[in-house]
DNA sequence: AACTCTATTATTAGGGC
DNA sequence: TGCCCTAATAATAGAGT
């Protein structure tokens, strides 16, 4: 019969980055899994599609150690997702359905996007990718014509869609 | 002085899609800011990087018009990001710091990721992108030559990082 | 690191405007 | 939609194991 108190429970803390490392690090598994729960429940509840990437701030430098990992990881979700849409979308339909202009629109569109995607996404992924190992001014590297992808890339099963 | 209670308060709800359209717009809203704001205290307090992309259930079908907003929103999505991350790292680089080994085994990691992205990545691309508007078999347009991006297609600034 | 326990803070359902 | 209010549920900081 105390009337210590066991625990002071939890106390507010300041929003800015924690200085104590091993604090963080807890920290941050705890408030990961919590936003993707809270992902998860806004997902079923309201039947959003939602993308959720984290990147740890260790993972940053240390963790990825080559490509290879994260084309692993990458091709997997990406299955997943195509999955998922297959599911969610009607894919019976036969582009025969399509006009030629349709058809034709549909191809400028699609070129338009990817030369736009080109222009401004090769130096995320190499940041993604190499940093960590490689120094270079990524500027010089095939600027404008590898067209490429970022922010799919998952780690240790975070990214939500599960 | 009423002993009636103003309001019930919060109440336990199923986790499942809500029946109740106007609820779940409300709902949606409410846990979309939130979620946000998870993501941001995650970011700031652990320093880590993260990806958030919301698309609301109706915006699936009726809000995405054609390909211009969308391609609008991602050049602008990918200049921030690619902005933070020059930030973030270090630019002063220079290409001519690797040897050659290295160039080659780069150019090998990009060409081998670019061809993973692009077996898996062109069908969500169309689907986000055209599903509303037109029927057509994915699998017969181009199946496997066009390196794509997908998820970095954000609506009304819900992508996180802001 | 992952799990407990606890007390506290944070979020939010339901209502009104 | 957005904001307010209230009372409840949910998340989590700090500590121990």
């Amino acid at each position: 019969m105390s009337s210590e108190r066991k625990s002071q429970g939890r106390q507010k803390i300041e929003m800015k980055k924690m200085s104590n490392e091993s604090n963080l690090q807890v920290t941050f598994s705890r408030r990961r899994r919590g936003l993707f729960k809270k992902a998860s429940e806004l997902s079923t509840l309201c039947d959003a599609k939602i993308s959720l990437v984290v990147f740890s701030p260790s993972e940053k430098f240390t963790k990825i150690n080559n490509t290879l990992d994260i084309k692993k990881k990458l091709g997997d979700e990406l299955s997943h997702l195509r999955k998922e849409f297959e599911a969610q979308f009607c894919w019976t339909c036969s582009i025969d359905k399509m006009n030629w202009a349709q058809l034709e629109m549909f191809k400028k569109d699609l070129e338009e996007l990817r030369n736009l995607v080109a222009q401004h996404a090769i130096n995320l992924v190499i940041q993604d990718t190499h940093t960590q190992t490689l120094p270079f001014c990524v500027e010089s590297v095939s600027p404008s014509n590898i067209p490429f992808q970022h922010q799919l890339i998952p780690q240790q099963g975070q990214m939500f869609p599960p």
